[in-house]
DNA sequence: CAATAAATGAGAATAAGTCCCATTTATTTT
DNA sequence: AAAATAAATGGGACTTATTCTCATTTATTG
């Protein structure tokens, strides 16, 4: 019975994870293919950013490079995936779900380990006034921003001890 | 007369920058050699952040891809230079010198331009702020940030006419 | 369910960056 | 100032990440 309820559980789980792949892919109008799927359940294994590497690992030859970068592109352009460089030039990415907050990045020099970090509402507020004065001072308009910080994770990380 | 002048001061002003690059060379104890000197200046030549290609077309093949690389890996290893990505995945270098200030990128998609920001010393004391709480709830060691903006320069910019 | 359109896999091609080693250039020693 | 030593350079080979190509497979539409 126990074990039944654990089954259970992870297959809830999984159901969950490929429904919601399905639903993002349906939602921007594209194809709901296998790789697509494999693809978003990986993005959706972690919650902070991950380097194309850890995703080559987790899909293990179950979606070939090139179709992994070209569903990574296709997922970008429907902006539900966001690709950035960690200070030492390595490509991450991250998935951005209906429910995910703004937030910055914090890096760790040390084990690479990078961190999602929200701020207070009111240092947005102030770096959103801040920003209004660079608009106008160098004549831009300005969609998005991010802070990154940069440092190390002291002692506590898993790969850090 | 005139041209005298001219020519008098194109040379003053190359002069300035052969031996700012020879007196960075020489504050850090690294060896001063013609390819130092040569990136050296190329760098000063725009003060924004700019691509390797810019200083590869700015060298014409007076300095060998290889020393170019590491040329700018020594200056790095100085803390002279910083290299950063730009959204469109792309190295980008810039100086460091005795009195640049700390201070923020501006993103333009359209064109590619990136440009130098100072934010207020007040908005950056918040910051501070922002970011001790941070480097307490993470448990983190937090040594440098930056802010990143990322818009388009609506008109004014000579590659986005 | 057939026809059409789109996506995939496998590997070739490209590009950025690194490495290697014989030669050249700087620095140190005398 | 020249010789000896140490360091840096050029050029090309190599590596690695990403893109491209095209024949085959898989989705979508009527």
């Amino acid at each position: 019975m126990r074990i039944y309820l654990i089954f259970s559980d992870t297959a809830f789980y999984n159901k969950n994870m490929s429904d919601s792949s399905r639903k993002i892919l349906s939602d921007h109008n594209v194809s709901i293919t296998n790789p697509r799927i494999l693809v978003l359940e990986a993005l959706m294994e972690s919650r902070n950013p991950q380097t194309i590497d850890d995703l080559q690992k987790k899909l293990q030859n179950k979606v070939a490079k090139s179709t992994l970068y070209r569903v990574l592109g296709d997922l970008k352009k429907i902006n539900v995936l966001h690709e950035f460089t960690s200070p030492d030039n390595t490509t991450v990415v991250e998935l951005l779900l209906q429910d995910a907050e703004h937030h910055h990045h914090l890096f760790c020099g040390d084990c690479g380990e990078i961190i999602d970090v929200g701020l207070s509402d009111e240092f947005e507020k102030l770096l959103s006034e801040e920003i209004k004065k660079i608009e106008r001072k160098f004549n831009f308009h300005i969609n998005d921003h991010r802070v990154e910080m940069f440092g190390t994770c002291t002692d506590q990380c898993s790969n850090c001890k």
